[in-house]
DNA sequence: TATGAATGAGAATTCATTCAT
DNA sequence: TATGAATGAATTCTCATTCAT
């Protein structure tokens, strides 16, 4: 979608650098720099430094959206769907440690604008009316969608971001994936709050 | 334990404008108006605006530590004391959400030192061990103990936002504890990985 | 004498926008954008932003310059062509206005180069002359010729400028030029010195 | 009324450049360099570039108003007073050409803000009220008040000019205040309009 | 000629930090 | 300790100009 090559090298190298060193420990000097660019290509592509970060961010965003719904899409039960779209997370996360920092750096601090987060829940709203159709027909708890979401986000970041610090093999990601999820299904599925 | 009266009103301004604005945001020449002192004087107590920083998160930190271990200390069962804790942690969190989302703002981002990262991880150390019994006495599911502990601090971080943007009172954050304990218990009490 | 239809586009443009925003404010891209051409296009046929400046400059003082000596010719005495040529500049000042402020943001600024400062005191000679005739033969008073001129000029700027500040119609510009051109010459000739 | 040394060395200093090179060939920089202060103290005595200039430009109004309003007051005879205040305002464009010719420079182009407009076109207002007086007493030519201004300063700015460009001694400056207000005084006294 | 992406020197402004009082 | 004016390095962004196509 994005052809321009330095318009792509500018974007890859500001991934880069926020991640490692910070949105504000990154100069627009630097990102020019490792792209290869001069500084002030970046502004013909990005009127300012913040509408690259939304960029980027939007970009990360959509990344991880199109794993969930790449082919072959998630199929089966809902729990099957629930298990899958989990797993494809936790993998993404895993595989792009860099992006997944960056964007929970971003979630946090006031710099990405408003209309991207806009644009970010129009995104995914497919996924939150699928998760809280699973509720209304039983198969997910009953608790506030939005805590519901907010529960299964803190899950998996917290198993992401173990994969990243112990950095697990693609195997040994694969085994945190299937119980992880299988845990995540057994915890918000309606009978596990039942047990006995 | 902070007697000077200017220091205090520093970092009090401190948490407060950090929280709003952000780090970067927020300039020492602000923090010092908001404090009402003059400029030169924040750095009669904090050599560089990141020692403040450093100096504030571990004031709330250990906030937050002082609030598991105050009297009555948390007793009864592996379970009572567990779930109180958890109580105690939403609890703090709901009624100072200035000081708890700084505190998600600095964990991700390098300002933080790596020296006041290992302060804290020292400060806790005691309740890291404490899982760690659990685990080995078969009251907790035997994850990577790290890996655990990430799951309960993002589960009790998921809840805490709620209470927060949904700006719940007293009594409904009450409810939303006992919920939320109740459920985190059985979601990790070794029985619940293995129901019917 | 300019064929080429973008360099006169470029030229209007130019124009246009150096009165609205200044010659500072402007930039090649947007002039070249509102001539409808690429933004390489202007450096085909002016070197330098400056050189567009001095063309667009000349033209317009030429421009005025034409008014004056086009056919018909002022002619008759020379008080008779004295407030002919004051009567067409003013006219000329009030139809327009883009150039003539535009001409007054350029005299003072060091923008236009000495060069077409003495290429436009050259074109001007001739009337130059002819003033210094009437003085000569005591048809006007024996100021130094600088300094009447100047007066001239200011006497000429303050009606233009009035015109165009109230934004005085055709009708109304003649009447103006009329009177302005009477006391003008009241006040220059030399019994007006001396009345009584 | 400006006590801060430096704030008066950076006023001093933008005066002597813009007039020398212009507002826009001047740099903040090397203004600051001039007053003999470091880049970052010209902006804790002028939030802007602009600020700086609105505020010298006012200041170079103001000194030229008090030169009308300074002891001994004009007195006399309309008519003396009008000469004294032509010649007062002559004296002080020829004393202070540079001052005088930054005022040129700024009335065009439109970097001084509207509310320094206002606030000159505000302590000019009494100067403006007096010459309406003595237009309805019959002691001017019953011009549109604000023509009649905008001749009065029109010809009064080609003396000063006049007075610049051959760099007259204080005794020519003297002669020329004296014819040049007689002029201008037979020029727009009302019997003057009307000769024979 | 015409294009417009790319360039990079240059400019205004910010702000943590210092230091004389 | 406390002050706050002064510092100047650092940063974002602008824009005239170039040049490969």
């Amino acid at each position: 979608m994005d052809y321009p090559p330095k318009k792509q090298a500018l974007q890859k190298a500001a991934i880069e650098l926020f991640a490692k060193d910070g949105f504000w420990h990154t100069t627009t000097a630097n990102i020019a720099k490792h792209a290869g660019v001069a500084t002030g290509t970046l502004f013909t592509y990005f009127p300012t430094k913040n509408d690259l970060l939304d960029e980027v961010y939007l970009m990360i965003k959509r990344e991880a959206l199109t794993e969930v719904q790449r082919e072959p899409k998630p199929h089966g039960s809902f729990e099957a769907v629930f298990k899958e779209i989990h797993t494809r997370l936790l993998k993404w996360g895993s595989a792009n440690p860099k992006k997944f920092q960056l964007m929970l750096q971003l979630r946090q601090g006031n710099q990405v604008s408003q209309r991207i987060h806009e644009t970010i829940e129009d995104d995914w709203k497919e996924s939150y009316e699928w998760i809280m159709l699973g509720q209304q027909e039983g198969k997910l708890v009953k608790f506030p969608t939005n805590l519901l979401l907010s529960i299964i986000h803190g899950h998996l970041e917290a198993v992401i971001q173990h994969s990243i610090k112990y950095n697990l093999s693609k195997k040994e990601v694969d085994e945190v994936a299937k119980i992880s999820s299988e845990i995540l299904w057994r915890y918000l599925s309606p009978q596990s709050t039942r047990p006995q």
